[in-house]
Formats: structure tokens, sequence, C-alpha cells
DNA sequence: CACTCGTGGAA
DNA sequence: TTTCCAAGAGT
């Protein structure tokens, strides 16, 4: 009877979480969650979708700005589609800027303003896929769904020390995840996962001597931890090149155009230029007096790396090219453009200051 | 299934 | 400087 029945992991889990867990803004703490307190589905919700593909550091100020100015699912609904890509601006994946306002908006219309507790309905709203639905489910509602994110693949691969690579390996993770899925607490225990995921299971130098499940974990007792999970090389990213026209008027107003909803950077605004490649069009997109800018933008996507060069040009105060949005001086926010383009802006406006420094000396 | 889709911080 | 990566979804 040397065999002590070892204690169960989700429970071990449940309890490093009531004295762990991440004082995180749109999050009911543990202590309060069990005194009864109900998290705000559509906090959660607005925060599920901040929060795919991108860190808790770069939501944080965007969840209060958004809270602050639509505090309900309601008021996000009635927002004007310009002022949410604006307020989006900068935190990319903008396409889930789009989807939002279509959730928001279908939440609305089509649920009398409240989000679906059901797992399978929330699947059907624009914008929430397997991973945001039972986070929505098992969170807000403390149904007993599995989240399967980033973070609970990388503890389950070291937990089971599975070292079969992602993405072909999920749904044995996700089937490991589930065993560890408990009845009672689910939406803690899902956060609680990803908090250790976020905190001591960390992707480099996981801090397993302070792990809450350092004695069941496989991979640190076959010092594998390091290298899980194992993950399918990515393909090297090419360079594009392109070119952006930054005009402004002699009212002060600057010329800007939406971008189509689909594709990159999509219902965002941006400065007009050809399609970007590898020897883009030179022609511009309307005449005009047009100077090259000394320097060039540089800024990485997904899954390219782009090098812009810019070219300025003053118009008169009554020019309005075709398929372009004036913009009032005193109405023009950098901060509300996609961030390559508040860098091609930023760009040209120090180099303007640095012209008119040296005609001025 | 494979590809598209942003950004900033860390190593 | 480059690579990796973060509470993924849509097509």
């Amino acid at each position: 009877m040397r065999d002590m029945p070892q204690a169960d992991p989700a429970a071990t889990l449940l309890s490093w979480y009531d004295t762990h867990a991440r004082d995180l803004p749109w999050r009911v703490p543990p202590q309060d969650r069990l005194a009864g307190v109900r998290p705000d589905p559509y906090r959660v919700w607005l925060s599920e979708v901040m929060l795919q593909q991108t860190t808790v550091a770069a939501v944080k100020d965007y969840f209060h700005r958004f809270t602050r100015r639509w505090p309900t699912v309601e008021a996000l609904a009635g927002a004007e589609d310009a002022d949410v890509m604006a307020e989006w601006a900068g935190l990319g994946y903008y396409a889930r800027a789009r989807n939002l306002l279509k959730c928001a908006r279908a939440v609305t219309r089509d649920h009398g303003g409240r989000f679906p507790e059901d797992h399978v309905a929330l699947l059907g709203l624009p914008g929430i896929g397997p991973y945001t639905a039972a986070a929505i489910a098992a969170i807000a509602f403390d149904h007993p769904e599995t989240v399967l994110d980033g973070n609970v693949e990388r503890v389950m691969a070291r937990l089971h020390d599975i070292h079969d690579p992602l993405p072909g390996a999920k749904e044995t993770l996700r089937a490991r995840a589930a065993e560890l899925t408990p009845r009672e607490r689910p939406g803690d225990h899902a956060q609680a996962v990803m908090d250790l995921g976020a905190t001591i299971c960390t992707p480099r130098a996981p801090a397993c001597g302070i792990c809450p499940w350092r004695d069941p974990c496989l991979a640190r007792a076959r010092g594998t931890a390091a290298i899980l999970p194992r993950k399918t090389p990515k393909r090297p990213k090419p360079t594009r090149y392109g070119i952006a026209y930054l005009a402004e008027r002699e009212d002060g107003a600057v010329l800007l155009e939406r971008r189509p909803d689909k594709g990159l950077l999509g219902g965002m605004l941006g400065w007009p230029g050809p399609e970007w490649g590898d020897a883009p069009d030179e022609t511009p997109p309307f005449e005009a007096d047009w100077r090259e800018l000394p320097g060039e933008v540089r800024h990485t996507f997904t899954h390219f790396h782009l090098v812009l060069r810019l070219r300025c040009a003053i118009l008169r105060a009554d020019a309005s090219p075709d398929g372009l949005e004036p913009i009032a001086r005193h109405e023009f926010r950098p901060q509300a453009l996609p961030t390559v383009m508040r860098k091609a802006h930023d760009l040209w406006r120090s180099a303007a200051a640095d012209g008119s420094r040296v005609r001025t000396d």
C-alpha cells in the first residue's frame, strides 16, 4: 500500500488557482465566484475575442476603452462601424473587430441582448469559434465545456509527454484536456489551466519546480518539458514592397481610403497606394505634385515582411479625389490607423518637421 | 487541411 | 537582427 492514491489533478489545480489566480480586469476572482458573483457574459466575450492570439498586456487598455465607451452589448451593437474599427486600431487581426460588431448586433437582434449559454448556439455567432464558444460557456455560465487554446495544448502535451507535432496532435490533446474537466467549477478550472500555462508552464523555461502539477507531469519526470509541444515548422516570410501616398490639403485635411472588408487590414483606414508585391505599380492613385520622402517603413505581418516607400503632396483645399475620404485635421487621429499606416504617418510628419527645421536655419 | 490574417515583447 | 510566440477564426 505504498502507492497512496494520487490526489485528483483537477482538485490540485483548483486549490492552486484559489491562491494564485491572476488579477485580470474581466475576471471574477475565485473567492467572489464561490460567493455567487457571476461574470458579465458581455465582458467575458469581449475579453476572449480580444485575447485571440493576443497577449494580456496588449489587451488590457483596449478592454478598458471598449467597456467604458460601450458598457453593454446593446450599446456596442448601436455603435458606428468606423468608431469600432478606430477603437480596435493597433490591436491587429481586424476581422475580429468586424465580427465583434456582427456578433453584438446578432445578440441584440436575435437573442434579446443576452448571450446564449449553449456552446453550440455560441458557435453560430460571428467570430466565435470552438475555443471562444467553450470559454464563454465555461467562464460566463459555468458549463462543463473544455477549452483548448495554446496554453492548454502546451500544458497537456507536457503533462502527458506527447511528442506528436501540432496542429496534428490537437485532437489528442483535446481528449486529454476533456478528461480533466471537472463537473464542479468548470469555469474556474478553464481559467486555471490557462493561468498555469501563462505563468508557470510557459513556452520557454517552464517553472516546473513551483508547478502544482509537478508530481503527475510526465515531461518533467522525463526532462522533456522545454521541447514540448512540438510544432511543424513554419514557412519563411517573403518580403513585399509597396508605396504609400500621403496627401494633405491646404485646409489641413488628410486623404485616406477605407480598405475593403475582405483581406489584409480589412475595414480599416489607410493611405492609398498600389497593391503590395515584388514590384509595385509606380502610378499614383491621383494626380498631384508627389515628392519622395527619404527613408522607408518596415513592418512585419503574419506571413510577410513589408518595405513601404512614401510619397507626399499638398493639395488644394477643395480637392476630393475619387474613392478617398478627406478627414479634417482636428478629427484625424493617427491612433485610429492600423500600425503600419501609423508608422507611415509618423515618418511623414517627422520628415516634414526636419525639412522645416532645415529651411528655417 | 492549409492558408490568411497584426502586433509587440522576449530571447 | 531574426525568430518565436500569444486566451484562434474564417475560408
